[in-house]
DNA sequence: AATGAATGAGCCTTCATTCAT
DNA sequence: AATGAATGAAGGCTCATTCAT
């Protein structure tokens, strides 16, 4: 009637706890190794780094993308988190955004399937964490109100962050610092000294027209 | 009474003269699937698309890697040299410049396998074509001397290159002009306007000479 | 009531302890299909004799080789054992060196993947089951000592029962028991009757100790 | 290729000449390549490897086993004559017997298309070549009583043949003389010294009862 | 609830044979 | 009559997913 006494139950029946330790070991050494190989990884790989069978794997993860949407969710949002920090801790409007690109840029190096569903985002947007990471963007807009040039939009950084993300990706294994000069040069570019318009984004099939990016 | 038209046969069976047309036929259509699907792509689709058997895609190519290679090589090449058109088109170096990543860009979303290959090619740089890209770039640099700012290298325009070649295969399904505002950034960023010396680029194996790179 | 009698379930589908049944009933298929058609058989072919799936069998034997390589030491071994046996079963030394051929050579018969193998086998000793069958010949040789005609060595007697064997797999169709006849000549011929010396062997890499070869 | 005096006719149009010329340059290279690697060889390694294209070559075998039975036909009966002729060339009938062998197996371990084709002979005795050698066996069989063992067949000393190439050949590579050890044992087993009688070829599936083998 | 064996469609490649020129 | 390109059915192997215990 009372409560059950764990006490009294066999060791060897663990009962939900250990479900959700499995189920996080699983997600933990699939972040490792989709972070190493990317998504086309081997499922087995991910079942045996993390101690579990097959079976265990797909009872908490019908599909193999599932298990992927869930590694990346979490993984995008501890990204997006990070960078978010170095912004607040950044010492004014400029290094914020300065050093948000920094940070986000050298956690971009190490997931290589954040990079594969980066790329997907834009046609596919059903990254949650993208969201987040929009937000963040819109604040160092918002921050560095007069010293960005004018026009400049959230997703304009967004697809500027991608962008350079592919840049370091390519160059982390022979040449890992030669990102910064690209970071160093788009950044400047994205000055308030720099007044001419720019380009507009007048794509026929635009999800939605954003002439104002509205500061939320 | 003259040599009928080779126009006039019908496309598949056709040897000597028409095999050299199978093997273009399965160029061109690799070219495309390969630029849908990216080299992953079922050798089977390719035969198919081409309209001729498995055993005629191999006689031509014994390795599907020799026809992606194949096929690459030649995109990539057609792609370097309508960049570089487009370079020698224009009016004034920075119009050069600007025209270049212009037709570059615009070629490179289309082409997912060019994407995939580029992507190796700093750590693997075997694609021949990338020294004929290298050398339209150092062109423009010379041409542009005095516009761009100093300590601007080769390899930062051809990364340039690529990392905004990714930003255009990403948007080019929903918002296929908005890279445009990204380039127009990234540009106004290589001006000489700037005078702030780059970051260095301290890895070991530089493959250009960089006339100046202070260590700021 | 009792544990249920494994005896009794499906042959197909049960991990674990049928994980080791499936096992050998693929090696089993494998050794009657590997005997039938040689070691070029379709690895569909076991599968599908198997009961199992593809991924079943490349899952126990990674490689086609590596199952032709386990049936093979299994039948070689089990082969020269029971020649062995026979041959410890004889009567007298010269009993055991004719039952020896006999029971060698009916298994030899319905083997056409052992006498493919052994058919590599001089020119590349790899199967480890010949060393066993060199060691049960070296004792009959030792047995008959005296009754063997003089500089008769085990590659001799090794070399004929390959030889003979072909025989006997040739004629198993249509003349099954032709062969005895050739056996009981060639054994004739090996008797302490015949004194003359055999012709040297003047091969460089000479596996066994010849104690005297006459230069004739 | 085409050494024929077409004085008259336009050089393109060989008449008929050419394509014996063709027929035997086909049959030529093929015994050649069948003897190196056995029948399994790509049909297409003999088209080039004769000159001619692979229209050419099926036009005069329309299947691989037409080309095939015809060289092995052709092969086999050169093979044979050879050994007839050391036979002849001996001084005496026992001389004959052993030089007939040693001639035969000589030829056998070049030969590898012959030695696969003379392992099916028994069950498919399709191949003319082996009348002709029986008859020669039967000769030296003739010539031999007296010396032979009584109730020693052509068919044993056939199936000696046989047993003995399958010898040469696997000795071939390593130990290019060991066979005239096994070949001398097995002869010395004929000599009518012995006087047991052989075990009797009683299958039930015989083709042909034989308890006597008239001496023709 | 966990395990890991089983499944089988799908991929790259080869080669005997046919066919248009 | 010759040519060699084209064909397509196999064959070896992989891996996401299911299933019996």
């Amino acid at each position: 009637m009372a409560v059950a006494e764990p006490e009294n139950t066999t060791r060897r029946r663990a009962p939900r706890v250990d479900a959700i330790r499995n189920r996080e070991a699983i997600i933990e050494t699939a972040a490792e190794v989709l972070a190493e190989q990317g998504t086309t990884v081997d499922v087995r790989e991910i079942a045996r780094r993390s101690g579990v069978g097959m079976g265990t794997l797909y009872r908490h993860f019908p599909k193999k993308e599932d298990l992927v949407d869930t590694v990346l969710r979490k993984e995008f949002s501890r990204w997006a988190e990070s960078a978010r920090q170095a912004a607040i801790d950044a010492e004014d409007p400029w290094a914020a955004l300065t050093d948000f690109y920094q940070q986000a840029l050298s956690g971009y190096a190490r997931h290589r399937a954040i990079q594969e569903r980066f790329a997907l985002t834009w046609s596919a947007p059903d990254l949650e964490g993208l969201h987040q990471l929009r937000l963040v963007i819109e604040e160092l807009c918002a921050r560095a109100t007069g010293l960005l040039r004018p026009g400049v939009t959230t997703d304009d950084l967004l697809l500027l962050l991608v962008s350079l993300g592919h840049a370091v990706q390519i160059t982390d294994g022979c040449r890992p610092h030669m990102w910064h000069r690209l970071l160093r040069i788009s950044l400047d570019g994205l000055r308030a000294d720099h007044r001419e318009p720019l380009p507009a984004d007048t794509a026929p099939d635009t999800h939605q027209p954003r002439p104002e990016t509205p500061k939320r």
